[in-house]
DNA sequence: GTTAGCATGTAAGGAGTTACATGATTTT
DNA sequence: AAAATCATGTAACTCCTTACATGCTAAC
């Protein structure tokens, strides 16, 4: 999670420490918080690792401002981390909408995948939803209703968005790149 | 978190882990999700405080449904649980999520303390965002820009849902009844 | 000249997951 | 009788937080 994201942000400028917590506050807003206490000894891994580096003279201390890149060992890496999306990535709002902010980085198949995935994930949440509200016999306090109300409220909302999005992407060309798949499906 | 949650529904009905384990997916939906492997170690350790019990002969190796039920100092515990909220309750959704789907245990001027702090998180949240629209100078793909609209969108409907609780607690006497009662089911 | 924010770091620990292991019961 | 799902549990581990500690730099 912190490490894709730190290497995502790192990919579009180089940046030190502080700076790359004040990006992940912005950016990622809701959907990912994090602390420096994270932070920092994420960025020394993936330092130690190859992943990223920074241009230190020889085995200064630094202290003040490290600026870290990513190298080409950490593009590899967050490209890994991009793809192997598992149920969890489909599943989790947050791990979803961090794959989201970093969407232009990943092949046309790889986005439709995922949004495609989301959907399936929240339309089946859906229909379970509404088979406990038919048989809520369950006596519900007017509270558990609202969360449930809301929760189902947010689930179309979001396919309805994720159906845009898909819509988007089919429009943008994704003809030009893979899916050679016909896929004889009727007019539209 | 998990914690709060089994004290919680085992205030509803006695139930055993794998029970325990179903209700929370039903229930709390996407606003916590917890595995088995989380749940069980839980209940021990509730019941090696006190906090949970249950009916075995003696030093009986149980196996095949453990029936829990919250015991007392249970019920202490899940009210200084509910009541003990940090920001992190009003800033983290699924903390937020969670409080409500026990809103019922809670005394009125709690209630509004909730609704009223999240509600000013989100309101920062937004005028956050706008800002940080105007200047957008940062070029940002359309994919963020998707992201941070998701985010205004969501922050907003969010705001109107809250104020739409905060006046029906205005409106349901505000010092009538501190318990408005689970439905005391006369049944078996 | 002192408060606020910038900047970096570490240690201890909390809260949960994954993977494994086992066996009973119900459904097909 | 096989497969699914019910039911319980443990061990190793991941990931992140909290709290602490330090010192610089800008603003008031």
């Amino acid at each position: 999670m912190l490490e894709l994201a730190v290497l995502g942000l790192l990919k579009e400028k180089p940046m030190h420490g502080y700076e790359l917590g004040q990006q992940l506050r912005e950016q990622l807003g809701p959907f990912g918080r994090f602390s420096f206490g994270s932070l920092y000894p994420t960025l020394k891994r993936l330092a130690r690792e190859g992943a990223v580096e920074t241009d230190l003279p020889k085995g200064e201390t630094p202290r003040r401002k490290n600026v870290y890149r990513i190298t080409e060992p950490g593009e590899a890496l967050f490209g890994r981390l991009l793809e192997e999306s598992g149920p969890s990535v489909t599943e989790e709002r947050n791990a979803f909408m961090l794959r989201l902010a970093f969407f232009r980085y990943m092949k046309p198949e790889t986005r439709q995948r995922l949004l495609e995935g989301r959907r399936g994930y929240l339309q089946g949440r859906l229909t379970k939803m509404a088979e406990r509200m038919k048989n809520w016999k369950d006596r519900m306090d007017a509270y558990s209703v609202e969360l449930m109300r809301y929760g189902v409220d947010e689930a179309e909302h979001d396919i309805r968005w994720l159906d845009d999005m898909l819509e988007a992407e089919r429009r943008n060309g994704n003809g030009t790149t893979t899916t050679p798949a016909p896929t004889p499906e009727g007019a539209h």
